[in-house]
DNA sequence: TAATCAATTGAGAATTTGTCTCAATTGATC
DNA sequence: GATCAATTGAGACAAATTCTCAATTGATTA
């Protein structure tokens, strides 16, 4: 919102609906799900809003767009840091907490004169349920 | 290719053309690029294998999509590590080596019984060339 | 508070992506 | 070389995303 106002945008309220959807804690939602959701808060928010919503957010650095499991994009917050493990045969994501991502980030910045802002760390492999259901194919 | 064959399935033209594609080191690719240089290597491939491939590839952790700068899906190698550096601005991607990433995944094996294969370390900021050219942005 | 105006919006059309179907083909095994 | 389930591609279909443009509105100013 503040950072929204900052960078000279107006505050509208299908962008307020858009925001309060897409930072509510825990959430992998897809555009047609914001859509619906941020409908549910103003009725009368418009598909193409969400859209350029989105990329304005992400533009930002307020959102990041993950691409995860069998179907198209979902959106989280930015924000501190995400940790998954994804399994690459059912889709399922799970979140972790500890990270050691953060102990690089100085190195970074000064290295490419890059300024980091959040950062998104991922583990692809099998999960327990799928290592039982389908040795096959975790074995190899 | 091995992987392939045992895990039961056959290795096919389009299938090879695919994977030596989304293979060749360095590349980003959206499913319509992979489509269009698959056909530069065998003319006959077509657009739903490229599709039922690349979902084949993610299943046995050979490739991964990931979703960075503005638009659609692409695909890497899952092998090994990736370590990127997105700009939010103009979607620019750095690479960059050292990863401090593998010190977790035993942890996170035990922890959670899953077997992990590969890993993506992205971090999200603004990249030296925005943060002259659009200050206002990076800053606030 | 009222006037101003560039930014923003939403409906629907247009385009682009991704999926499905099915008859024909083919890789692997014998 | 014969066999057969797996795979393929054309094109229909469906879903996702972008575009267009007239109408509206948030923020700033008087
Ligand atoms: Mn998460
Ligand atoms: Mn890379
Ligand atoms: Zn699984
Ligand atoms: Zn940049």
């Amino acid at each position: 919102m503040l950072r929204l106002r900052n960078a000279g945008y107006k505050i509208t309220p299908p962008r307020r609906a858009v925001i309060e959807v897409v930072l509510r804690e825990g959430e992998h939602l897809d555009p047609n799900e914001i859509l619906q959701q941020a409908q549910a808060i103003y009725p009368h928010t418009g598909r193409a809003t969400v859209y350029r919503t989105l990329e304005l957010l992400t533009t930002l650095g307020i959102v990041r767009p993950i691409y995860v499991g069998e179907h198209g994009p979902t959106y989280i917050r930015a924000e501190g840091g995400h940790h998954h493990l994804v399994c690459s045969l059912c889709g399922a994501v799970t979140d972790f907490d500890q990270c050691v991502a953060d102990s690089m980030e100085r190195e970074l910045e000064a290295r490419f004169g890059f300024q980091i802002r959040s950062h998104l760390l991922e583990f692809y492999g099998y999960c327990a349920r799928c290592r039982q259901t389908q040795p096959e194919i975790a074995a190899n």
